[in-house]
DNA sequence: ATCGAACAGTTCAACTGTTGAACTATTAAT
DNA sequence: ATTAATAGTTCAACAGTTGAACTGTTCGAT
């Protein structure tokens, strides 16, 4: 690529993922706040599609210390969504899942961020939003390497 | 778009939209938290490259409280890495701009960031890239105008 | 078989960032 | 002139984060 153009394109990226960003987390704060922070809601979405996770798993997923886990899953604990179980064969770890209460909370919220997400991408052509999604990935992937070759 | 598909798309988004945020956010982080919180990064981004601005700007800019901002602007303020003018027409505006010491520090940190991100979007194709982007700004003036509607 | 290292998770103090209400000081409106 | 609105700050309360110290458990090398 040549470097007359990267700069630019440089600078183009970081500001509109910066801003895109800001916008995306205020909208799906704005649609579920009265039921969770946005930082509660992935948690839950994690767990929920994994099925079952334990803290070291969420503290790597979401790159932070696990007693910042620790300090979000006592907060879900208690408000009777989240349900920790300990193996029985390796008692130093614990299990976490959704409660059915969770679960429900959970969908309701998922949905309406998805109702929000896709009111943003159905003004866009299919392909154009395809191969968006596409590059996205790659990028994603490219993150991935990045960070295992830094282990 | 056929219904078949956009529910797919949306879930892809939404997973790659949280992952690639994280992840980058760490990477940052990783690259500046010796000196700025990422945070507080983009607020002396947001002064500098707008020169001069008030904290009812940045609380627009960055959708959180007025109060949020007195508190970040007071951080940087005590490190004298901002300084504070009041307008001498309307005494209750105080425009904020960085210091000299608050320039060099940004441009530091900002320069950094930018190797970073230059080193992740140099592995794609100058098309894909510019074409990722494009439509990334597109969706940006979406979720603005979707913004606007709702004042 | 034991004992020291490694590991999973928690607790704690200290910090950043956030909200929302109450407040000060100033300007605008009628 | 009095009332409204505006710009910014302060404060208490909370969520999230770090890093160190800790508990309890398992692993591994001798």
């Amino acid at each position: 690529m040549p470097d007359s153009n990267i700069n630019e394109l440089v600078n183009r990226f970081i500001a509109v993922q910066f801003s895109v960003t800001k916008k995306a987390e205020s909208f799906i704060k704005e649609e579920i706040s009265s039921d969770l922070t946005n930082d509660q809601h992935y948690t839950l979405r994690y767990i929920h599609n994994i099925g079952s996770c334990t803290s070291s798993d969420l503290a790597e997923e979401f790159e932070v210390n696990k007693s910042a886990i620790t300090a979000i899953i006592n907060r879900l604990f208690e408000r009777g969504l989240i349900q920790r179980t300990r193996d029985e064969k390796d008692r130093r770890v614990v299990y976490l899942a959704l409660t059915p209460k969770g679960k429900e909370l959970f969908l309701k919220t998922e949905e309406r961020i998805a109702n929000l997400v896709e009111s943003f991408i159905s003004s866009f052509e299919q392909e154009e939003i395809e191969q968006f999604i596409n590059t996205y990935e790659k990028l994603n992937q490219i993150l991935i390497d990045k960070k295992q070759l830094e282990e």
